[in-house]
Formats: structure tokens, sequence, C-alpha cells
DNA sequence: ACCAAAATCACCCGAAAGAATGAGTCCTGA
DNA sequence: TCAGGACTCATTCTTTCGGGTGATTTTGGT
């Protein structure tokens, strides 16, 4: 039964001792006033009243006592250093500034992949000329002398990932 | 406590309106039992104990109807997601797993700067042979046919930033 | 003191990269 | 229609890269 569930959240045989005192002394109260009411007949409506508020206060406490705490949530932010994304943005603005054209950076691309200038003329389907063509203007507009330059500047400019 | 607990659904004035209702039928069952004392003398006991279920009751009600609610707060910890730091850390597993050694790692590194073999030499104060043997040696272990493959290969492992 | 790994250097050769120059095609905007 | 940009391709030449081989010296650990 649930009235008696929270009985179970006294602690100790002080508390449960106690509880038995409280009753006992009650019950001589009740007794007292029981053998008052021999004598003074019409101090019956007190008696009934005195009842009402002892067990009110009795209830009152059982409630205080026993009551389930409310709960309430406290959301509290904990800065968590997740593993990154790693997602990666292509710098649009550091493009258009520095006039790259598409194939240009289709060549770059296939730089960054290790990939070599005939293999780059095979993926965009062009003559290792027309690569060479690409990566020397691409060279002049990153002001690099060498592909790995270009790529480590493309990187640092956030160009290829 | 949970037995009471749905008398707390009920609001505003139709509470006020039950309360008194319910005052009512109390004294009315009080008159009732009053009634039924003169004849049964002996239910006296009865009696008292009906008036102490029915107040104990009440009070319970009353308290949990006027108690200000003793709250429980639990902490609900939110993963804030904040900005990576992009922070490098450098893959030692990897590195001792290929078995590359430090000479080759220096190579590596100057490679991925864009620097050519010679400016990789001067560097590191050794001759061109040198640094040709190493990166040899480096191509085989990451087992890549070029810089660039190297470098691509070495960011993707983590081995440099 | 010895061994193994690492580091150093040299030489050759072919392949690739890069610089420089010229030129043809296509498309768009003035 | 005309200029300019992007794309394409070619040629020549120089430099660099990368593979292969061999050798000597340093270093670190047993």
């Amino acid at each position: 039964m649930a009235f008696f569930k929270p009985f179970r959240f006294i602690a100790g045989n002080r508390e449960t001792l106690l509880y038995g005192v409280a009753l006992a002394v009650l019950l001589f109260v009740l007794k007292w006033l029981e053998l008052r009411l021999v004598i003074v007949n019409h101090a019956f409506e007190i008696y009934i009243g005195a009842i009402a508020v002892l067990f009110t206060g009795l209830g009152i406490w059982l409630a205080l006592q026993l009551a389930r705490p409310r709960v309430q949530t406290v959301v509290v932010e904990k800065e968590v250093y997740v593993g990154e994304p790693n997602e990666f943005v292509f710098n649009e603005t550091e493009f258009r500034r520095l006039g790259l054209s598409r194939r240009e950076l289709d060549v770059l691309l296939g730089m960054a992949e290790g990939l070599s200038n005939h293999e780059i003329g095979e993926r965009l389907f062009v003559s290792v000329n027309t690569v060479k063509t690409h990566s020397s203007n691409l060279f002049s507009k990153l002001d690099v002398r060498s592909r790995t330059q270009a790529i480590d500047r493309a990187k640092r400019l956030r160009l290829i990932p």
C-alpha cells in the first residue's frame, strides 16, 4: 500500500522509538481527556475538538515527514570537447581573390591527392601539356614554385581539405 | 503521499466547493454518530477512532495543499559543443608501426612545407644525396611513389599537421 | 667490444616537373 | 564585332625527382 511506503524513509531505530513514544503520549492524553469527560459532561464538544485538532496535527506532521519531494530539474551546461567533425569549408572568398579558374582548381585538387601531371591529365581528359600550363598559372597566382608548396599554401588558405 | 496526490489536481473554485461539501458531509457523519452514541453507548471508542482517522486524513490533505513543495534538484549535464582547437596530435602509434626514423620524419616535414630536396638538405645540414636516400626509404615505408603522395598519406595518418 | 640500425654520402639514369613561349578555340560582355 | 578571359595543346630546355646500387660512419643497446 502506498500509504506505508514512505515509512521506509525513516532511518534507524531511534526514529521508530520516538514515533512509538509519541503515540503512547497521545493515547495517554486521550485517556486523561476521557476521565475528565465523566466529571464535566458538557465538555464533550471540546473533547471532540481536541481530538480533531490533535489528529489534524498528526496528519499534517505525517504529510510533511513523508511527502515525496518534487523533482526539479536543473540543466547544467558542461563543456565537452567533442571529436571535431573535421568539416572542410571551401574558402570561396580567397578563391576569387586569387582569381583562380575552375581548371586550375581541378589541377590543384589532383596535385593534393598525390597525382602526377599525367594522371591529372587523364582524369580531366586533357594532355599533360595542358596540365602543365594550368599548374604554371596556378603557381603564379599562388606565388609558389612547386606543387608541394602549392598544396601547402592551398591547405592553409582552405582551398583544399 | 501518493494516496492523496490526485487531490492536488482539483483546481480553483471547485476545490473550495469540494472542501465545503466535504466538511458538511463530515459534520453530518459526526451528528449521525452522535445520535447513534445515545443508543449504543459502547460505540464510543469507534466514534473516537473515526474522528481520529478523519482528521488525520484532513491534516494530511491540508499539509499537502499548503505545504511548500520540497524540491529535489537533479543536475542534468548538457553537452556543449565547443569549437575545436584544431590541435594536431602526432600519431606516435602509426609512426612506430611504420618503423619511420627520426631523419625520415624530418625529411617528410620538409616535404610537407614545400621544400625541395636541396632546401631540405640545407635545413638538416646534409647533402642532397642523403635527403634522397631518406626520401626513398620514406616512400618505401609509406608505400608511395612521390613526395606529394607521401604528404597526402602522412596527413591522413596524422603524422604531419 | 660488438652488432644492428640509422645516418651519411656518392654516382648514374630515366622520368617527371617546371619555366618560357607561342598558338588555336570557345564563349561572354561591351 | 571585337577584346579579353578561360581552356586547350605543343615545343624546347633546365631542373628536380625518384629508383637503384654501393659504401662509410655514427649511434644505441646488449
